[in-house]
Formats: C-alpha cells, structure tokens, sequence
DNA sequence: AACGAGGGTGAGCAAGCGCTTAGGGTCGCC
DNA sequence: GGCGACCCTAAGCGCTTGCTCACCCTCGTT
C-alpha cells in the first residue's frame, strides 16, 4: 500500500514504484533537473542527457515532457498526503498528532527536498486536467490538517481563533522548507522537524 | 527616500521611480507575466504585446530579458527591507515591532503578490552576479527580524529556544503568502497580515 | 523649411525547442 | 537459426525563442 517499495533491507527506495528501470532512470533524472532549472528551462535532451539516453529515448517512455512532469507530481503527492494521514490516523493527543504530522511533513520535505520543489512548485505548468487533479490531493492534505486542529480545539487542548486561516498557514509553513532548504547546511532534516513541530505547537496554543 | 512614489492624493504608486513611461509599461507588463507563467515560460513578444508594443521595443529600454526581471526583483527586495525597517526602527515593545514587521510585510506579499511573486521565486533566473546582489539584500531582512526577536529574548518579552531557526520560519511563512494568496479570495490583506503577526506572536512565546 | 535626435517598427537571423520517424541491435522463444 | 518484440538511436522537421538591424515617424529647435 506504500507509496515506495522496501528493499529487503527495509529501508524506502524513492520511486521505487517506477518500472522499467529505464522509465525510472529518466524520472529520476527529470526530477533533478526541473528541481535544479524549474520546469520549462529544463529541456528533453537535458533530461534524457542525465539518464544516459539519447532524447528520443525520451518519447518510449513518456507522450511528452508534460507527463513526465505529472507522474512525479502525482506520485510526490500520493505520498505527502500518506504521511500526513498517517499521523492523522495514528494514536495519542490531538497534539501528538499535530505534532507528529509537522514533524514527518517536514522532514520528508527537507530531505527530498528536490522532489518536493518540483512538486509543491511546479503546479502551474501542468495541463489544466492534471492541475485539476493534483489541487484535488491538496484540498485533502488541507482536510486532513483541518481535522486534526479541529479535534484539538474540541478537545480543548488547542485556542484557535482562525482553524481554517492557521490551517493555511501550518501547510505554508511546512511546504515552504523544500524552498530554502539545504543538505549543505547546518540542520539535518530531523531538526528541522523537530523545531518546525514546537513551532506548531505554539502556534494552535497547545499547553506544553 | 520612499521606494514608491506619491500622487498628490497621496497613495502610493506602484513603480513611480520607473522612467520614462514606456519603459515602466514594459516592466508592469513583464510582472504580469512573470507572475502568472514564471519568468522562463514568458516571451518577450509576450511582455512586449501586454504593453501594447512590437517585439523590438523591449530592447531600446532594456538590454536583456534577464535586466527586466533584476529590475523587477531589485526594486521589490528594496521595498520589502524597507518594509521590514521601518517596523523594526520604529517605537514600542519587540512584541509590538515584531507584530509590526510581519503584519506589513505580509500585507505586501498580499496585496502585491503578483509582484512578490516573482521578487520572491524566480531568484533562481537571475545571472549569478545578479543574483549575488538580492541575495545580499534577503541576508539583510534576515538580519532586521533576528534582530527584533534577539532584543525581545533579552527584553525577557519572548521565549525562543533557537532565534535562528525561528527567524527562517517567520520569514518563511510571511514570503510564502505570494504563493497562495488569492485577491479573489475570502480574505483581505489586512486580515492575513492581523491573523499571521498574532501567529508569529505565539511561536516567539510573547505574553499576551 | 530643414534638421537631428530619440523612440518606435517589420522583417528576419541563428539557435534551440519539443517531438517524430526510419531503422538497427539484442534478446527470448519456437 | 529464424523471427518477432522490445528498446534505443541518428537525423531532422516545423516552430518558437531571444535578440538585431535597417529604416521611419514625430518632435522641438533653429
């Protein structure tokens, strides 16, 4: 049911899921490079050039470039949105949850950080159908935020003025760490979730 | 010493300091554009046609497509710090000028998200002494609000464990308005400017 | 009326783009 | 060992891109 495959080893291997293996190479190199130049100053023969293959080797694989750029979306999406349900799902306080959730969100964003740009930032060059469908998986990432808040405050564990307005903004703020984060810099992914959570925290007024 | 001009009424107006005429309508074009389908999916003819001029227009003003997106990202950081000054150099408690700062700096990442945009997202696009340059002046808003939660930890107004991170997550969170903030939208800019500084407010742990 | 300067245009160049097509090498399978 | 299925490539098509260039129109000045 997970989104990434397991190794016997059990660790995750990240589109694990992409077969053949050369379809796989070639999303792999198009993630890298839309993250690196941004969607449209990539080029097909840069892509193809990473993954080792002639640009028409391309074009076995993927109907254009705007499918290449729509599977990792969506696939990138399946995921974030498998993260945050799964604190959502999972045991303990409504703070717990929010907590766990922030802090799972946002590493993820910061240690993959370049397929969460692509993901969280390329939106607009995708087709209007394939927009369409990805907003959707969005407007349940919101949900499954919202509800977690929600339960809080009915619980009286949270002192939320504004669900839905701090509800953007603990998204916003999380989504926005694949922007500026930097594995050449001075926190590790796990830091980032931990501070990000206490942030969080603060922000719905949880009593420590 | 304002970044914007004034009418005699009073009001700002948005890229007064860009002379002649002919050369601000190309760049309030190239906003446009930029903002809406990102800088290198924007042609000139596109940019040139939104302000009502041939193709070869564009190039009597500016020497490159690139000059008018540093123009653009140069005058809008300039605006931003001096937004974020003014909040940290006026009166009062660090509460009150850390309020201050974000609910002005997020009221301008809203109202003038198309602007904000591309100031704060296509960095990427610049030439490397360019953007060397903007660089230089993010390090500098950095600087202003680390400088206001520093004062307001030794004030013993905030509790803040670690003002670094803290202070990447403030701006963060008021940069990433421009993404998702929608004038046709249920809030006004001021209404996100009041909800994101009382946000801010309770992730530097200030006494209400 | 002549003129020079400066802001504008139509046409187009060289390069690079996404994508296609004809064909070739390498398999497993009978 | 013959053969079709599957990947992949070299070459290139049609188009768009950023940008240029030769020319022109509209001024204020003399």
């Amino acid at each position: 049911m997970s989104a990434a495959e397991e190794t016997p080893g059990g660790e995750d291997v990240p589109w694990g899921e992409v077969t053949p293996e050369a379809a796989r190479r070639l999303l792999v190199a198009a993630v890298e490079a839309f993250a690196e130049r941004g969607y449209h100053a990539t080029t097909t023969r840069d892509i193809a050039g990473r993954a080792g293959m002639s640009p028409a080797a391309l074009y076995i694989h993927y109907k254009t470039k705007e499918e290449l750029l729509h599977r990792i979306s969506r696939i990138g999406h399946d995921r974030a949105l498998e993260i945050l349900r799964a604190a959502a799902d999972g045991g303990g306080t409504a703070a717990e949850r929010l907590a766990d959730a922030v802090r799972s969100f946002v590493r993820w964003h910061a240690e993959r950080h370049t397929t969460a740009r692509v993901v969280q930032y390329e939106l607009d060059a995708l087709g209007p159908e394939h927009r369409a469908e990805i907003v959707e998986l969005r407007r349940e990432s919101d949900a499954t935020v919202r509800r977690i808040i929600d339960e809080g405050v009915a619980a009286g564990e949270f002192d939320v003025p504004d669900v839905a307005g701090t509800t953007v903004a603990v998204l916003s703020l999380c989504i926005d760490v694949s922007r500026w984060f930097n594995t050449q810099g001075r926190r590790t992914p796990d830091e980032v979730g931990a501070l990000y959570a206490d942030l969080v925290l603060r922000m719905v007024g949880a009593q420590k």
